[in-house]
Formats: C-alpha cells, sequence, structure tokens
DNA sequence: TTGTAGGCGTTATCAC
DNA sequence: GTGATAACGCCTACAA
C-alpha cells in the first residue's frame, strides 16, 4: 500500500527536526539558506505534497468556499460559479458545488453537510421555495459568512450581488414603447425573491414614465416552471385587450412562451415582440429569434460575489454591513 | 469568536471520558444503554457536529471524490455529474467538481490540486488536449483509482462508462440508407479518444452492411471548435460530389453546422439529413430541428461510473481489471 | 539558526 | 462497560 511522504521523512532522512523542515517549506525567515535548499531539494526530489487534511485540521481553516446554486443547467448560475471559481482558486480556494434543484429541502442538505464539511464561507442562489432563512443565519452565527448570489430573499440582510435588474426593466419598457406599443405584458418570477420585486418596479416606472397606465391584469407570476409559464402567457393573451409584448423574467421561460404563442396563438405570434433577461446564445441560431434580450453579466457577478466572500472570510473578526451590488445589463438583439 | 462544539465539551459536561463519548456516538456495542442516551442527548441539546477536518486527518480517508469535465456548459456532462453525485451522497461522499475547459494544462493542474486535497477516487472526461496520462497514472499510483467518463484514451487501461456510440452510428448510418441517401458525411471529434474511434468504425461498418463504399473524402475530423466545426462542412459541401446527409460527432457541433449550412449552402440546406449525438432539448424549440439524434444516457452513465468507482475507493486492495462498460443510445426525433 | 514540545478532534488499542 | 493514552501530519511558541 502507498504511504505519502511527510515532512517527518525529509526531517530523518536529513537528519534534522520536523519544525526545521517545516519552516523551511514555508520560507520561513529565520532557516539558513542551505538548510533550506537542502529540503526543497528532497522535498521535490521526493515528490512531497503537504497533507491538506492536517493542514485544514491544524489551522480550523478547510481553504474550500461552498456555492449553492439552483441547478447546473441554467447556463446563468454555471457562469457565475465559473467566475465564482476564478477568484477563488486565485486566492488559492477550493469551491464545494451544491444544487438546490429548487427543493428548500435539499438547500438546507446542503447547506448542513458544507457546514460539517467547515466551509469557510457560503454562496448561494436560493431556491425558489426558500421563504425563510433560518439554515443560513445559523451558518452566519457559527461565523462562516455567507453572501446571496442573484436571488435574495426580500426583508433579509445578507449581502447580495445581482444585475440590475431594475434598470433593464426599464429600458425594456421604454424600447417597446419605442416601437409603438401600448399594451405591455410582464410575467414575472416568485414574488419573494427581491429580483423579482426589483424587476416589478423597472417594469412599473418604465410604464409611468412614459404616461402610460399601469394595468394589474397585465403582470402574471410564474415559478418558473413549464406548466407555469405556459399558463401565464395563455391568461394574457386571453384577455379582452392582450399584449401586444411582453416582459420575461428569463430567457429560458421565454422558450416556453415561444412554442405556446406559436402553438395557440398562431395569429399574434409573428407581431409579437418578446424581450427578457439572459441573451441565451442558442437563440442566435434561431430563424426567428425574440426581438431583444437584457443581457446579464454572470461572469462578473459571479467574481464580485467571490471577492466580496472572500474579503469576508479572510478578515473573520471584522464587522461587514451588508452590501448590495448590483452589476448592469446591456440590451441585446439577436 | 464562536467555537465548535467537541466531544471533549461533551466529556466534561457529562464528568466521562472523550472515549466513551467517541464510542457512544458511533453506536459502539459496549457502551451502556444509559450512557448512550445520556451523551446523545447531550449532543442533540448542544448541536454537536463532529469536526470532518479531524475525522479525515485520522482516518486518512476525505469521503470526497473527484470529478473532472471539459465544461459545465455542456449539458450532458453536467447532466452526467448529477448522475455521479446522486450516487456520491447516497454513498456519504463529496463531490467536487473541476473544469478542464479543454486544456490539458489546467487539467494537470485540477488533477493535482485534487491529489493535494486527498480525494479518494476520481471520474474523469478528459479534455481534448489530453494526448498522455502521467497525470492520471500517477494519481493510480498513488492508490487513487481513476474511471473514465464517456472520453477514453486510445490504448489506455482506465475503466470507461460511455454510450455505445459504435451501435448509434450503425443506426444512424441506417436509417439515412432508408431515406434513400448513398452520399453520407461524417464529422468526427479527436481521434485520440477511444470514443471517436467507435464513432467511426460504427458509421464504416454501416455503409459497409448496407454495401456502400466506404469514402474516405467523407469523413471529417473537426476539434469542436466553432470555426474548426464549420471548416469540416464547407470542405464537405464543396466535394465534387458532396453529402447529402451528415452524422455529426455531437450536437453541439450540429448548432455550427446548421448555421454554416443555412447561411453558405441555402439551396442544399432543405433538403440534408443531419443526425447527432446528444439529443439536445433546445431543439424541440427549433421550427426546423434536424432529422434526429442520438439520444445518450448521461445520467446512467454518471451513476455508472459512481457506482464503480465508489466500488473500487472502498475495496482499496483488491486488484481491478479495467471495465469498459457502455449504456445505448436510442435514435430520438425532433 | 535549529530543536523541543504541545496541541488541533477524533478514533483505536489496551488496560482496568 | 469505561477510561487513559497514543497517534494521525502539521504548525508554532518557546527554549536552547
Amino acid at each position: 500500500m502507498y504511504k505519502p511522504i511527510t515532512i517527518k521523512d525529509i526531517a530523518k532522512t536529513l537528519n534534522i527536526s520536523v519544525s526545521t523542515v517545516s519552516k523551511a517549506l514555508n520560507d520561513h525567515p529565520n532557516i539558513g539558506a542551505t538548510t533550506k535548499e537542502r529540503v526543497l531539494a528532497l522535498a521535490a526530489k521526493l515528490d512531497y505534497t503537504p497533507n491538506k487534511t492536517a493542514i485544514q485540521f491544524k489551522q480550523q481553516k478547510t481553504f474550500t468556499l461552498g456555492i449553492i446554486i439552483p441547478t447546473l443547467l441554467d447556463h446563468f448560475y454555471t457562469i457565475a460559479v465559473n467566475g465564482f471559481e476564478k477568484i477563488a482558486s486565485q486566492a488559492k480556494y477550493n469551491v464545494l458545488i451544491g444544487q438546490s434543484h429548487e427543493s428548500l429541502r435539499r438547500e438546507k442538505e446542503l447547506v448542513s453537510v458544507m457546514h460539517g464539511n467547515r466551509i469557510d464561507g457560503l454562496l448561494i442562489a436560493i431556491s425558489k421555495e426558500t421563504d425563510h432563512t433560518d439554515h443560513l443565519r445559523k451558518l452566519k452565527r457559527s461565523g462562516i459568512p455567507v453572501v446571496c448570489l442573484a436571488r435574495k430573499p426580500v426583508n433579509e440582510t445578507f449581502s447580495c450581488v445581482s444585475s440590475d435588474v431594475y434598470r433593464a426593466a426599464r429600458d425594456a419598457v421604454s424600447l417597446f414603447i419605442s416601437r409603438g406599443h401600448q399594451r405591455i405584458g410582464f410575467i414575472n418570477g416568485p414574488s419573494h425573491w427581491a429580483t423579482s420585486r426589483d424587476r416589478f418596479l423597472g417594469y412599473r416606472d418604465g410604464l409611468l414614465q412614459h404616461k402610460i397606465a399601469f394595468d394589474q391584469q397585465l403582470v402574471e407570476e410564474s415559478d418558473l416552471g413549464t406548466a407555469n409559464n405556459q399558463q401565464a402567457v395563455k391568461r394574457l393573451m386571453r384577455l379582452p385587450s392582450p399584449p401586444t409584448a411582453i416582459l420575461l423574467f428569463k430567457d429560458y421561460l421565454m422558450l416556453d412562451v415561444m412554442s405556446c404563442l406559436r402553438k395557440e396563438f398562431p395569429a399574434q405570434y409573428p407581431n409579437m415582440d418578446l424581450i427578457g433577461y439572459g441573451a441565451l446564445p442558442l437563440f442566435s441560431h434561431f430563424e426567428k429569434p425574440p426581438l431583444a434580450s437584457l443581457k446579464e453579466q454572470p461572469f462578473e457577478i459571479g467574481e464580485r460575489a467571490g471577492s466580496l466572500l472572500l474579503e469576508m472570510v479572510q478578515h473573520p473578526q471584522q464587522e461587514f454591513n451588508p452590501q448590495l451590488i448590483s452589476l448592469p445589463c446591456k440590451l441585446h438583439y439577436f
């Protein structure tokens, strides 16, 4: 059976003490140049790799950050993970990825497992079921910093990095209006996310800014499941005065909306203007892509969230006021 | 600053020794029922969580498996990760995910980082640059089992779980021929993957089975990058006698091929039959989806690979003969 | 400049 | 049935 090299082995072969080896390896100031060299040389020769489990144990730090997202199938989150990993790995931190699959139960399990594994910090995009945050508060209480990504629970005081969806919604509404639309629908996401509320406010303020009355009938909420998405469009289209343009919470929602319109409302579909959030690259392969999309910056969001979290992780005793950072979206035409 | 509860704390409050507490917590046979109860009760009350870093250190096991894939943006791998995670978490193992981004350098780094973190086993889909496997062999030599996923280096003796791409290619070719095609092109992936070679053999044998001569000119190889993909189609289409149907290494390749054909060969495009591997769900949103796709079973592949790896991890001294497992694909019509 | 000793939390061995 | 003790690999006061 294979047995990894330890500093003990090095110490023994060199006839010096383990502490000297340890110090030499860590480039400690008061170690003789020759000793340092001898140690480093032998370490390299023996292919010594520090035992991280021992270091983690000793230092009470795992150099591991957790990230919990709803699903890896959504490219927004995958790309955010990439941004996060970039920052983390630059700081020599590992990343533990968990998917809640939009289940609160699973999310709690993940938090608990990660807690047990002593992660040093957590980045999380809460599930759509997450209507309370006891599990996150508990982490925080144990001294593990928590930062939210994209989705933040309303009325909670976690730091959060997300898109400036408010501004984006106003931009979209303005574009619709400049193209002559007066009846503009909106299919929103779950109302217990701040990011849904912000989209809504942007939509409403966009209308008001252009002196168009806000009509509650034109606003639908969906849990982002296909069935719900399609129900929402249908309700809008069956209004006495249906919308001629619709703003959508997300591009994935767009796929369902487009199929539904094409099948069930073929007469209105060709003139319908749609804008979603996300700017999925796959639309460029469509023969008739949607009008536009609000392009977010998931990679940068992951990076910012990573920096914020690392900042907190690396200064444990410091008090941090919750920060709300939002990065701009850009109207993207296909 | 927060300080986690340890068995020491429990021992002290209960005026018993740490070893008794440890045994009670682990349901050791020779501990009195009452003692056991008292310990368990107090542990629950104090919300004691075993320090995994200490256990990892003590047991020389991390209960962590690594998985390295080219990218999380490819849903084949994401879904495989999910299958893998299911199996791993059932066995109480964590999963460390790494993306090589098709870079051998990055892949080696990941392997080395994971090695340093003392993962108990590794599942890997090698990058497209991976033409040797010293880094994987080294892992294996240190007693860390390695299993390949989907992509296996040719002439190497790792266990591998993948799709039965050979059978699938023959099925696709048969379908083409039953639709009257005689000139059938093939755009393949990198030739140093066994999975490319197998696809090729299936394609060739499919032709021969139907007494159609194999024509080397109709076979192209691409590194799966957009530029290369489009080059490959163009070369095929500019042949004196171009193909009327094309088999593609992968559906992501399909997207590039379709755009290219639509733009540059609008005359031939409508009658061109295309079949890829993967059956991406997004095609169902297309107005003119491809003829069909060879639907793989990434989730099941992840599961099988997970079971295989766990088997090896949990029986360290046992010798395992490399296994090649391949799961069937199914022709999927859009 | 180098060495000694103690300890991080847990488990395992062995004595009582 | 319970307890004392050593050990895992590493780091770090502190002593020499």
